[in-house]
DNA sequence: AATCCGTGGTC
DNA sequence: TGACCAAGGAT
């Protein structure tokens, strides 16, 4: 790995931020097309914001790549081109939180933190048979405490590097490599053959129940009717139908909204699909019901006009959009 | 504290 | 094949 035998802070951090939620293999590629386009901190703070999006463009969580502009030309712009050479003073940059500043803070400045990642959650509760929740907020304090007890504070780097290494490749998640772990004699879960056990991790699984009526609507030049997801709720920013939500499974004549019991009793409503998606990351189960109907022309200026978010796209333009995969499954089965 | 964010791998 | 998870952070 490129930014493993480094302290170049720059590196470093960027090689950090794409590593967060993702596996070296997915995001090695990408590090290295920054490392090209962005040899320096100060030319990426230079970019253009759009120009690292495109960069970032399949790697998911995007957020990761406005905030990383937004951290670079604050580093440019306040810190000199560079970087604060402490945990306390990286924490404050956007996009970095406890784990990268830590990180940030040994591997380039020999800081004495511990880094606390899913890795060392894992480990030290493995090592020790600790209990505690790490779904919970209150769970990094505990083992950032022990992880400070147990940091070598002539070598933090390695020691971080390490117990991050022994967690991915021998401490995994799923069929740890017990049978020849040098820690088999002090190990806890080992010990207990309770490796199956830690870290304990319960998460409050409550699934949110929600109803989403799709209307697929054409206008008479066959084109489809989608618009941009709004923001504060799922899929913000991906394409999808107009749609009524009701917690409650409505009947096709107890919608409520009125442009489209207008365009319904106008026009030849066919039920497509109905079925149920799961929303794994956040835990909602959505209810989902399919409706096609074709428009006149003077419905649906009506009804677009107090929709304005709404666009008509013909099918082939709609290939080109960034849709949720509930919609592109759709899209392929109405054979659009 | 709870919720949101994304793609890809594993068993 | 569905459930779980990954070198987390922001709101």
């Amino acid at each position: 790995m490129p930014w493993r035998h480094t302290r170049d802070p720059y590196h470093i951090w960027l090689s950090e931020i794409i590593l967060q939620q993702t596996r070296v293999q997915q995001g090695l590629p990408y590090y290295q097309r920054f490392i090209a386009a962005f040899p320096t901190v100060r030319i990426l703070s230079e970019a253009k914001e759009e120009e690292v999006l495109r960069l970032w463009q399949g790697l998911g969580y995007y957020s990761r790549a406005r905030n990383l502009h937004a951290c670079a030309k604050t580093v440019v712009q306040e810190h000199n081109g560079r970087f604060p050479d402490n945990f306390k003073d990286l924490l404050k940059l956007k996009g970095i939180g406890r784990y990268t500043a830590a990180a940030i803070a040994s591997f380039a400045f020999g800081e004495v933190v511990p880094v606390v990642d899913g890795n060392v959650y894992r480990v030290l509760a493995r090592l020790f048979g600790i209990t505690t929740n790490i779904a919970q907020p209150p769970a990094f304090n505990e083992f950032f405490a022990l992880a400070s007890e147990l940091i070598d504070p002539e070598q933090p780097d390695t020691f971080n590097q390490a117990i991050m290494e022994f967690g991915a490749m021998h401490c995994t998640p799923q069929k740890p490599l017990c049978l020849y772990c040098p820690l088999q004699a002090v190990c806890y879960a080992y010990q207990h053959s309770m490796q199956k056990d830690f870290p304990v991790k319960k998460k409050a699984t409550k699934v949110k129940h929600r109803y989403f009526h799709y209307f697929i609507i054409l206008n008479p030049a066959g084109e489809i009717l989608m618009r941009p997801r709004p923001a504060g709720d799922i899929w913000r920013g991906l394409y999808d139908f107009y749609l009524v939500e009701d917690n409650t499974l409505l009947d096709t004549d107890a919608i409520k909204d009125e442009g489209i019991q207008q365009l319904m009793a106008k026009n030849s409503i066919l039920v497509e699909e109905s079925e149920v998606y799961k929303h794994q990351l956040t835990h909602q189960l959505l209810h989902v019901k399919f409706f096609v109907l074709q428009a006149s022309e003077q419905a649906l200026q009506t009804f677009t006009a107090e929709r304005s978010q709404l666009q008509a796209f013909n099918p082939a333009e709609t290939l080109a959009l960034p849709k949720p995969v509930l919609i592109k499954n759709v899209l392929e089965k109405l054979n659009f």
